[in-house]
RNA sequence: GGCCCCAUCGUCUAGCCCGGUCCAGGACGUCAGGUUCUCAUCCUGAAAACAUGGGUUCGAAUCCCAUUGGGGUCACCA
C-alpha cells in the first residue's frame, strides 16, 4: 500500500490518466468506477486525470449526454484537470472545472478529425491501411454464413493489398475513395502475436491471425473508437490506461495500432507512438451475475408489464399508451408499445414512462438514477471503491476498514490492490453505506443537503422545507433529527417527515388505529388526548421540547398505570400518535410532538377531539 | 461456437504473490435475543464460504494441471 519513495523518482513522466465516455446517455454506474480509479491513480501519484468526450458515432452523440456525464462525475467529486469546461450547479452553489485544463486540442473527438485524417493519410502513404468498398450489406451475409457454418469470421485481407507495400491495387482503391465513392479505411494488421502487459491480469497473449483488419474510419469520415483512442492518448500524452475488462479484447487492436504509427507533428516528428500501461478492471454485475446494463430498465418495465397483462388480460398498447400519456403527458405510438412489450425494443423512454405511470420502482443503473433518489455521492464513491478494490487496511479494533473519504481514496489508491474478479452490485450494502454517510455528516450538514436536493428534485418539498428552516429552524432541526435514523436516502426523509410536513387540519386519521387506540374501551384513548391537551397548553412555546414534553407525558402514564403498577405509556403515546398523525407510526411522541410545535400540536389535538368526540 | 478473463459465506471482500499463526477474519443482508411509547435506530449473539478432481509437499484457501461453472468479446457502437 505505502509507495515506494523511490518509485517517485525513478517515473520521470507525470502520470497522466484519462476517463473516456460516449456520450449516448447518463453516466453509467460502472463508468463512474472506472473514473473514480483513473482519478484515484492520477491523484495518488501527483499526476493529471482527464476527461476526453468520445462522440465519434455521430448518430447517438449528443451534446446534452455529454454535459449530463460531466455534470454526474463533477458530483460525484471526480473532478478533472483537463477536460471541457464544467460548471457544477447543485442547491445553488457553483463549482468550475477543468479551469487550467492543458492545451492539446478540443476533448471532443469529433472537432479532433482532422487529426486522425492526417494519420490515416501516412498510415495509407506506407500501405499500412486502405479503402474498402464492401457494403454493410455484404459483409453482414459473410458473416452470417460465417457463423451458419460455425466458423470464426475474419475479414478476408483483399488480394491487392500487401502489408507495408504501396501496391498499385492501394493506389486504385485511393483513387476510388478520393473520387468520392462510398468506403472505409481499415487497418492492416500484422501478422504477429501481440502481447498486452496489464498490470491486473498480467500478459494476455494473442496469437497471430488472430485479428483481421479492423475498420479505423467510417465512411461518414469519422474514426472508429479503436483509431481515435490511440490517436488521442497519444497525442494527450496518455500514460495510464484504466478502464473495464470488457475492453480487454480490444486491446491488442491498440497495441498494433501504436506498432505501427509514428507522430506527426513538429516537436515529436517520426518518434514511434508509446504503448501506455494498461490495467483492465473487473465488471460489475447485478445481482443476478449478468453485466449490469441501462437495458435491465427496460427488462423490469417489461416484466411488470407482462404480469399486468397476464393478470388482466383487458389491458392493451392502447390502454397503456393512454395511461402512460395521462401520467406524462408522453405520446408513444402503440406499435412501439407493443414492440416493447415483445422485446423487440428496448426504448429507455418506455421503460421511464410505463415506472412514472405505473409507480413502479425502476433499477437505478446510472448515477442520475441514484443522484434523483437522493443517495449521496460520497456513499457511491465509497460503495463504489470497494467494488474491486480495498485499501487492505484494518480500524483501530481491528475490522476491515471499508469506510473512507475521497482524499482517502486519493491518497491510498493502488493498482496492485485492484482484484480480478467481477462483483455484483448489491443496493442493500449501498443501502447502508449511504444511511450511515447522512448520519456521518451531522444534522446541520444534513439538512442543508437535504435541502439542496429537494430544490433540485422535489421543488414543492424544497420550498416547504427553505420556509421551514428559516421561520422555525429550532423545529426544523428537532425534525431531522427525528427522522434520520429512519431514511436510508434523502428522498427517504421525507417519508418519515411527512407528518410535520402536512397541514394540520387536512391529514386522515387511519379508522383502524383510531377505533383501537381512541374510542376503545369507552373512549379510553380520546380522554388521554384530552387529558394531555390541557397538560400541554399550560407550556410556554418556547419550553415546548421533547425534554419537558416527555415528563408530562410519563407523568400521566404513571396516572394511568395498570394493576402491575406499570405506567400506561403505551396507553398514552399510541393515543397521542393517532391524534397527531393519523397513524400509529411516527418518531417518539415527545419529539413528534416538539417538531409539530405548540401551537400546531394544540390545533391537531383540538381536531382529533372534536372529530371523536360522542 | 472461436478467442480471452475469472473462481473464498446469499453479496462485497481479508487472507493467496512470499504454503504452516485459517477447523478461514470483517462488512452488508438474514435469523434469534435485548433496549424501547409505535416504526426505526442502537446493543448482543447465531447460521453462513475456500467450486470439483488430481498432483507437488511433512503440511495447500494459498503452488501446478484438468474438469466444471461464471463473465467478457467477436460492428461501418464505444
Amino acid at each position: 500500500m505505502s509507495t515506494h519513495p523511490t518509485s517517485l523518482v525513478v517515473s520521470p513522466t507525470p502520470v497522466i490518466t484519462r476517463f473516456a465516455p460516449s456520450p449516448t446517455g447518463h453516466l453509467h454506474i460502472g463508468g463512474a468506477r472506472s473514473a473514480l480509479f483513473c482519478w484515484a491513480y492520477a491523484k495518488s501519484r501527483g499526476g493529471r486525470f482527464m476527461v476526453r468526450i468520445e462522440d465519434t458515432d455521430a448518430a447517438r452523440s449528443s451534446d446534452e449526454s455529454a454535459r449530463g456525464i460531466l455534470d454526474d462525475l463533477a458530483w460525484l467529486g471526480i473532478e478533472w484537470d483537463d477536460g471541457p469546461a464544467h460548471t457544477l450547479t447543485s442547491g445553488g452553489v457553483s463549482k468550475s472545472i477543468a479551469t487550467s485544463a492543458r492545451d492539446v486540442g478540443s476533448y471532443f473527438q469529433a472537432r479532433r478529425v482532422h487529426f486522425y485524417n492526417a494519420y490515416i493519410t501516412d498510415l495509407v502513404s506506407r500501405g499500412l491501411a486502405y479503402p474498402a468498398f464492401d457494403t454493410v450489406e455484404e459483409t453482414e451475409a459473410q458473416r452470417a454464413a460465417a457463423a451458419a457454418a460455425k466458423k470464426t469470421y475474419r475479414y478476408p485481407r483483399p488480394s491487392d493489398i500487401t502489408r507495408g507495400v504501396h501496391t498499385q491495387g492501394l493506389k486504385d482503391r485511393w483513387a476510388r475513395a478520393n473520387a468520392g465513392e462510398r468506403h472505409v479505411i481499415r487497418f492492416v494488421v500484422p501478422h504477429e502475436s501481440i502481447i498486452v502487459h496489464d498490470r491486473i491480469l498480467g500478459d494476455v497473449k494473442l496469437a497471430a491471425g488472430e485479428l483481421d483488419d479492423f475498420v479505423i474510419r467510417k465512411p461518414d469520415g469519422l474514426p472508429t473508437y479503436h483509431f481515435a483512442v490511440v490517436i488521442d492518448d497519444e497525442l494527450m500524452g496518455v500514460t495510464d490506461v484504466m478502464r473495464a475488462q470488457e475492453h480487454l479484447a480490444n486491446t491488442p487492436r491498440h497495441v498494433a495500432l501504436q506498432h505501427a504509427l509514428v507522430r506527426l507533428d513538429d516537436a515529436f516528428m517520426g518518434h514511434p507512438f508509446r504503448t501506455p500501461t494498461y490495467a483492465h478492471m473487473p465488471i460489475i454485475c447485478n445481482m443476478d451475475g449478468s453485466k449490469m446494463s441501462k437495458r435491465d430498465k427496460a427488462k423490469v418495465g417489461r416484466k411488470a408489464l407482462k404480469d399486468a397483462i397476464t393478470k388482466d388480460a383487458s389491458i392493451t398498447p392502447a390502454l397503456i399508451a393512454g395511461k402512460i400519456l395521462a401520467a406524462t403527458k408522453a405520446t408513444f405510438p402503440e406499435a412501439d408499445i407493443a414492440a416493447f412489450i415483445a422485446a423487440d425494443n428496448d426504448s429507455l423512454d418506455i421503460a421511464t414512462a410505463f415506472g412514472v405511470a405505473y409507480s413502479l420502482t425502476l433499477p437505478e443503473i446510472e448515477v442520475w438514477d441514484f443522484r434523483a433518489n437522493g443517495y449521496l455521492p460520497e456513499a457511491i464513491c465509497n460503495f463504489v471503491a470497494l467494488l474491486g478494490w480495498n485499501p487492505g487496511l484494518k480500524t483501530h479494533d481491528g475490522k476491515d476498514l471499508e469506510k473512507f473519504d475521497m482524499p482517502f481514496i486519493a491518497s491510498h489508491f493502488t493498482v496492485d490492490r485492484v482484484g480480478k474478479t467481477n462483483s455484483k452490485f448489491d443496493r442493500a450494502k449501498l443501502l447502508s453505506f449511504n444511511a450511515d454517510a447522512m448520519v456521518a455528516m451531522g444534522y446541520d450538514a444534513l439538512l442543508a443537503r437535504w435541502i439542496a436536493w429537494a430544490n433540485d428534485h422535489e421543488p414543492l418539498l424544497g420550498k416547504q422545507l427553505t420556509h421551514m428552516a428559516a421561520t422555525s429552524h429550532d423545529r426544523t432541526m428537532a425534525l431531522v433529527r427525528a427522522i434520520t435514523p429512519r431514511a436510508k436516502t434523502l428522498r427517504d426523509l421525507a417519508k418519515s417527515a411527512a407528518f410535520a410536513l402536512v397541514a394540520d387540519d387536512v391529514y386522515f386519521f387511519d379508522p383502524v388505529a383510531a377505533e383501537k387506540n381512541l374510542i376503545a374501551e369507552n373512549y379510553k384513548g380520546l380522554s388521554l388526548v384530552r387529558e394531555v391537551r390541557t397538560r400541554l397548553e399550560a407550556l410556554d412555546p418556547t419550553n415546548f421540547t421533547n425534554d419537558t414534553i416527555h415528563v408530562i407525558i410519563e407523568q400521566l402514564a404513571q396516572q394511568n398505570a395498570g394493576a402491575d403498577n406499570k405506567p400506561a405509556m403505551s396507553l398514552v403515546s399510541q393515543a397521542l400518535r393517532v391524534a397527531l398523525t393519523g397513524t400509529t407510526v411516527s418518531p417518539g411522541i415527545g419529539e413528534t410532538l416538539a417538531v409539530l410545535g405548540k401551537a400546531s400540536a394544540l390545533a391537531r389535538l383540538t381536531r382529533c377531539i372534536d372529530t371523536f368526540a360522542v
